[in-house]
DNA sequence: GTTATATATGAACATATGTTCATATATGGA
DNA sequence: TCCATATATGAACATATGTTCATATATAAC
C-alpha cells in the first residue's frame, strides 16, 4: 500500500463517505446557489443597496440605476421570484422594498469580503442607515 | 403640476439624486456581484460546503463532490481567483481550504434565507461544527 | 532517464443570461 | 369612451458559463 493519499482513497473511502453524510440535500444546494444567482449581477446588486433607503416605484430604481424601465423590471422580476424584494401596488405605480432582513445581512457579509480588496474601509451610508 | 411621482421627477430629482449619492462606486458593486456569481453555481457551493470540514485534496473533492477531476479543478480556480479558497501544495497534491470567515458567515446567512421556504429547519452537521 | 499519479488548462460545445425592442396590461384622467 | 402613464413581458440577440475531452505540467518512484 502505497502512502498515496489519492490512490489509497480508491479503496478505503471511509473519509470521503463521512463528509458525504454531513452534506446538506441538492435542494438545499441549489437554493443556496440560486439566491447567490439572483445576487450575481451588477443591475441587480445596484437594484438592492437602492432599496436599503426605502421603497421606490420601478421609474425611481430605473432613474437611480440608470437602466431602461424594461430592463430594471426584468431584473425586479427575477429577484421577487426568490423572495429578495416585495412589492406593494399603488394606482398606477409598483413600490418595491426588501424582503427579510438576510438580505442586508448578506450585502454587509460579502461587503466584508470585498473590503480586503481594498486599502481603506468602504462607505457604505445606506447599510449604515439601516444598521 | 400633478401627483404622479414618475412624471414628476423628470422635473425635480432631488429624492433620487440623493440616493444616488449615496450608493457605493461601480468597483465595489462589481466586487460585490463578482463575490455572489462565484457562489451561484451548485457544484462550487457543494465544494465550500464539504470544505467547512477542513482541508481536502482536488481528487478528495471531487469524489465529495462526485463530479471530474477536470471540472473541480476549473472551480476551484474561480473560488481562489475570488479568495474563497486557498491552497497549499504537499509533494503531488494540492490541499485547498477555506480563505476567510466571511464565506461562513454568507453560507449561514444565505442558509436562513432559504431555510424560509422549508416547514422545518435544514440540518447542517458541517456548519455547525464549524460555529 | 521512464512511468505513474495529481493537478491544471485550452478548445469546443451546449446552455444560460442580460439587455433591447416592441408591445401588452392596468390604472387614472378627460 | 379615448388617451396618457406605469409596469410587465415575449422574442431576439450577443455574451457568458459549466462541463467534457485531450493534453500539459509537476512530482514521485523506479
Amino acid at each position: 500500500m502505497t502512502t498515496d493519499i489519492c490512490s489509497e482513497l480508491r479503496f478505503d473511502k471511509d473519509k470521503i463517505e463521512k463528509i458525504k453524510t454531513k452534506l446538506v440535500p441538492n435542494v438545499v444546494v441549489d437554493g443556496l446557489a440560486d439566491t447567490f444567482k439572483v445576487l450575481s449581477d451588477p443591475t441587480r446588486v445596484k437594484i438592492v443597496l437602492a432599496l436599503l433607503g426605502g421603497e421606490l416605484c420601478v421609474c425611481e430604481i430605473a432613474e437611480v440605476v440608470g437602466m431602461s424601465q424594461s430592463a430594471i423590471s426584468h431584473q425586479l422580476r427575477k429577484l421577487k421570484d426568490l423572495r429578495l424584494v416585495k412589492r406593494r401596488k399603488s394606482a398606477k405605480m409598483v413600490y418595491y422594498s426588501l424582503d427579510d432582513d438576510h438580505i442586508i445581512q448578506l450585502l454587509t457579509e460579502c461587503m466584508g469580503h470585498v473590503q480586503e480588496e481594498f486599502r481603506e474601509p468602504i462607505s457604505m451610508p445606506l447599510i449604515e442607515n439601516v444598521k
